[in-house]
DNA sequence: AACATTATGATATATTAATCACAATAAAAG
DNA sequence: CTTTTATTGTGATTAATATATCATAATGTT
């Protein structure tokens, strides 16, 4: 399957180069970091070549240095502000996973429609959805998760969006519409243990 | 973007067409859905032509025998066991989301490697990684979630295989080595937070 | 009989990756 | 210092996959 990006490699690089370094590696060839990755060793090198990040003939590339061009890449310079719509069961899931922050991505705010969960003491606060706008626009917020049931999700879509957000990541199973230049990524617990399952009798029946 | 396999598609095609039962429709035509969804009428006929899913001309397909069809597809005939390894923050946040159990997937047990887990009374019991082998084997559990730390990933990813596992969903931000027959997603969200960043970035320097 | 829609083939286009090829060059070896 | 060598950097070609478009026969409904 062709289904991998070259950002999607570039974030898959770094962490297998993070690994190597941690084991005190300095430098890498790229048929070796290829190798762990399951990519081809051209493509490594035109992936690193097409973000403008040049190796060492014969000595490779240097690990820190790939990491740090890879993080420039991705503009790590400051941290992001993210608003979270929907506090249930998945909302407060990622309130509490920690992956964000190491990323340098936090959850500044939280929107939710059940009046009960605005009094609530929480570390993140929680704001009724006539807020969201204000809130984006104060904090300049550039990316929201909707973490809503399906029923909710156009709707706040349309209205984070028209308020500034640029970027979604999608939990909901819906297919949201919005305009171009808003970037949207879906994921999808359910379907992704689906499919799974599909390929893993798809499988079993080819052999 | 060509991002979406035919499989994709069609739990899309499920979610938006449940959307449409709930509003009390009874039959759609390919030209509709197609709209919701954002893929051609030509290709959501060719994707139920694929699967032998038929429907009915100048009237088109009705909705509920659609969603018959794709579970169908999908094997939704028993629920199915899954094994989550991991039970830091991901891992209990995967616990309490709710999702899974509405798509009839029901996590059996737990693996941690941190004996003070083991003793906690939780709905779902905790055991320590040297019992996975017989637990997977006991209950004849196909998939496992993976949310350990990157470092542990791989090696847990080996002994679970070993035990009969054919699918895996991988929330590590490694790129695990597996045999072919053993079907692997990722989910990163960190990863997914930074690659929606660096396309607003870009969209913002298109224009 | 008219018509709208499905079903499907054929063709074209786009995207991505794999493979081959080879010049350039830094490092290592002699 | 010169030669050898391994690796990068990159173009060209091919292949694989996915999607878009066009075309048209088949057919159930009106």
């Amino acid at each position: 399957m062709y289904l991998r990006s070259n950002i999607t490699r570039l974030l898959q690089y770094r962490s297998c180069l993070t690994k190597f370094q941690e084991l005190g590696f300095e430098t890498i060839y790229s048929y070796n970091l290829g190798m762990h990755i399951g990519v081809s060793a051209e493509q490594i090198r035109k992936d690193f070549s097409k973000f403008n990040i040049r190796g060492n003939k014969k000595a490779g590339y240097n690990i820190e240095e790939l990491i740090t061009a890879i993080n420039k890449i991705f503009n790590k310079t400051s941290p992001q502000n993210i608003l979270l719509i929907g506090y249930g069961n998945l909302g407060q899931s990622l309130i509490k996973y920690k992956g964000f922050s190491r990323s340098m991505f936090y959850i500044k705010a939280i929107i939710d429609i059940d009046p009960s969960k605005h009094k609530r003491k929480t570390t993140v606060p929680v704001f009724p959805p006539e807020k969201a706008p204000e809130i984006i626009k104060k904090n300049g917020i550039k990316i929201g998760i909707i973490a809503v049931p399906d029923i909710a999700a156009q709707e706040i879509c349309n209205m984070i969006v028209k308020a500034g957000i640029k970027g979604i990541l999608n939990f909901s199973s819906l297919v949201l519409k919005a305009p171009e230049d808003v970037q949207i990524n879906n994921i999808n617990l359910g379907n992704e243990l689906e499919a799974i399952f599909y390929h893993i009798q798809l499988k079993k029946k080819n052999i």
